[in-house]
DNA sequence: CTGAAAGCGCTTACAG
DNA sequence: CTGAAAGCGCTTACAG
């Protein structure tokens, strides 16, 4: 390995001036040290810099669930905009699992230099822990309930489910349930309050058994399906809050030959690769989640650099994309809005 | 920061003597140590760890496409795997690109213990980087062509091309064409090979304009595939071989109104989330992507824990998962095997 | 602008 | 088994 030293005697200079040159500092003999440099195809260690000065040039992110094409999108924005600088990135997956969580920011909180973070609930303590090692950390996609301080890149969750509810709505149903993630979660809370508020609003009350709480997995979407499938009154339409649920939901649907949208609407939360070529096409609430991460990893770029304003908290928005999956109920009476008139019919 | 010498003074040693203790030799004063450590939450700095021993307790992963549900459950079985041991991750995203592969390989040789690569293409000359360095790397589903030397975990990508054809020539189909990936990449070139060398074997030799030679994304087996669709003779069976390109394939089947599979039976690699969802389900050829990255990541542990065997190579199975986008050919006249009628339909 | 020197937090021969 | 000491590759006051 080529060293500071072995640079600094072949510029004949001192290894503090090569270091002044490395940062940009003005030295008399930048020419030879430069060619120096390039002879030798030096490039400084990382370690040592990171022992000296406490710089590790590494930003941790920590998700719960990488295989979720969400999440996987997320980590590709941050990492195409993490080459905007120095830093390099560490991956953690947490299961969801709060205490995996709390265990990785533990230890990484003393080894890199920025963190994101995308927490398992609201309840988690870790950012006590954060603050004393005065770091910077950004939320993504989920905050906790003692996350001021911190910046985080989230989502119009509320305004998504709202969008969720009016479109059913709109269509003429009053039978609508939903199917939740976990209420200690950002967006299994705010989806709910979106969707369930505005159905109030427009004068339809959930009763409790079309109000499910899961897990944000899939089989939870599948026996939550299952469940409302069951009751005596089961609803004409569901709103399902995120991906890996809406698959479930799909699967139980299928399983149990209930024709969408037919026998009952479906709408979900977040876009998936093949929502399109599903029969019918699946209509859904979607948002850009590479641009999300990219955001994060600018705002905790922004920390990094020693910027020093407020918390920045930024929120993007969702838009309703009308594929086919919802349609007026069977049994209406009502006269829907035009709104569920758009709708166009897959095949493959 | 707490650091050893707060420990020893604490214990009332030396610091030789903690990091003796610390790395599991044994020591008189050991519980005076461990209480002590206790005491002051005492975590040593894995960063004067790696100045002092070249040691990072990083590992690199890089892979050419984050977003690729295959890869994604890579990276997630790696990850798990990775908490068997010390190890951290460092996830770097090539977007196929080999000159960001190159670039990336260049800065991590000399700050990670290890690499797992899945590389752009079988030419990079990345393994001289590597070599030099003298840290071990492990080949995740793609190797080089001067790849020898190293670890690496694949799968049998000939075999599954070669269960696609059977399938495929058993429904009775001799116009199959294949939407193949870069043919410089591993799965790209064998894939290819046991699709076409089963045919061959067979007695069906496929013409130049069936055999597509794509980019492993969806808008080339978009592209591909609308250029099969206006061949004078189209195929009447077709196998992509993997799923960004299948998603494109089916995209553009459904944008012109073909129908699966009574105009054209369609066969994947590497299973979808909504796979068998579609209608008709997705008939593809399956492996194990966690696995695939756990058994990676056992390899380098391995080679991290100091073993010096001679390089390994694991190849996995690949599995045919029938569902219901093939079928006999609409004009067959000859008699299709069993195997055809394994069928399934869904809905949704 | 420059160099000598100290020091970041560890590990490891070396001598006892 | 133990401690004093050197050193991993840098950076940064300090003095010139």
């Amino acid at each position: 390995m080529v060293a500071i030293t072995d640079v600094a005697a072949l510029a004949g200079v001192s290894t503090a001036t090569v270091s002044r040159y490395l940062s940009g500092q003005q030295v008399r003999a930048a020419e030879r040290i430069r060619s120096a440099i390039a002879e030798l195809d030096y490039s400084p260690s990382r370690t040592a810099r990171a022992l000296k000065s406490g710089v590790t040039y590494t930003v941790a992110i920590v998700v719960p669930d990488i295989t979720n094409p969400f999440f996987a999108s997320v980590v590709k924005g941050i990492e195409s905009m993490s080459r905007q600088g120095p830093y390099h990135i560490s991956l953690y997956n947490t299961d969801e699992d709060p205490d995996r969580e709390r265990q990785v920011i533990g230890t990484v909180v003393s080894q890199v230099d920025g963190i994101i973070l995308a927490p398992a609930n609201e309840q988690d303590q870790t950012p006590d822990l954060v603050r004393r090692a005065g770091i910077p950390l950004v939320f993504l996609d989920r905050t906790l309930s003692q996350g001021d301080g911190f910046d985080s890149v989230l989502v119009d969750n509320e305004g998504g489910g709202a969008a969720a509810a009016q479109h059913l709505l709109g269509l003429g149903h009053q039978r609508i349930a939903i199917i939740a993630g976990p209420l200690d979660t950002t967006p299994g809370r705010q989806r709910f309050a979106g969707f369930t508020a505005e159905a109030e609003r427009r004068g339809v009350t959930l009763p409790d058994e079309y109000r499910r709480i899961s897990d944000f997995r899939e089989a939870g979407g599948y026996r939550e399906t299952l469940a409302l499938l069951a009751l005596a009154k089961p609803p004409t339409a569901v709103f399902v809050s995120n991906n890996e649920m809406t698959i479930g939901a799909l699967k139980a649907l299928n399983d149990m030959s209930v024709s969408v949208p037919a026998e009952i609407s479906i709408i979900g939360f977040d876009d998936l690769a093949l929502a399109a070529l599903l029969s019918p096409p699946l209509t859904v609430i979607r948002r850009d989640a590479a641009e999300q991460g990219a955001l994060a990893m600018r705002l905790l770029l922004k920390r990094l650099s020693g910027v020093r304003e407020r918390p920045r908290s930024i929120t993007l928005d969702t838009e309703l994309v009308v594929r086919g999956s919802c349609a007026p109920p069977r049994d209406s009476t009502a006269t829907p809005s035009h709104e569920g008139a758009l709708r166009k019919k897959g095949r493959s």
